[in-house]
DNA sequence: GCCAACGTTGGC
DNA sequence: GCCAACGTTGGC
């Protein structure tokens, strides 16, 4: 999951109570579905910083609640807010992630492109800018194992 | 700040 | 349903 770290990093998350932040704002179909359909309690997730100085893996969190409908979308004075959602057919999910931990070092996206491993990575993919993505199993081990 | 790559919107 | 215009993302 990527996060601009100016808006929301991982030590913010790390500083929230009981570590846990609901992963509100994602307004993007195919990144809604995963969080909907696919993530379950207790997956692991990467958090990835996006959009700054050294964009890369920073640092792990785990899905604490399925989804469920993002309630930034109702409301008028927040910034994601839709007025095509509302309470009772909510265009918009989200999870709950709670703090694993932070990585030692940074896994950058620089470093993440030179291993033929990881060609497959959605991340790595030419023009993705997804916000959620997949990671498979080998590619979690391998990530974990060069961290 | 630039710009390529996407996703969304809306006229037709 | 097509597709041009537009907005956003995010690396660089």
């Amino acid at each position: 999951m990527k996060s601009e770290p100016d808006t929301f990093s991982i030590s913010d998350l790390y500083k929230k109570s009981n570590q846990i932040e609901h992963w509100d704002g994602v307004r993007n179909y195919q990144a809604r579905n995963m969080m909907r359909d696919a993530m379950k309690l207790g997956d692991q997730v990467f958090f990835y910083h996006s959009n700054c100085a050294v964009p890369g893996i920073v640092g792990i969190m785990e899905v604490v609640k399925e989804g469920y409908p993002d309630f930034s979308a109702f409301d008028p004075d927040d910034p994601h807010f839709d007025a095509k959602s509302d309470p009772a057919h909510p265009r918009w999910m989200m999870v709950d992630v709670k703090y694993v931990k932070t990585l030692c070092r940074i896994i950058t996206l620089q470093e993440l492109k030179g291993y033929p491993e990881l060609a497959d990575m959605a991340l790595i993919r030419r023009g993705n800018r997804l916000s959620i993505m997949p990671v498979s199993p080998y590619q979690w081990a391998f990530i974990l194992a060069i961290g």
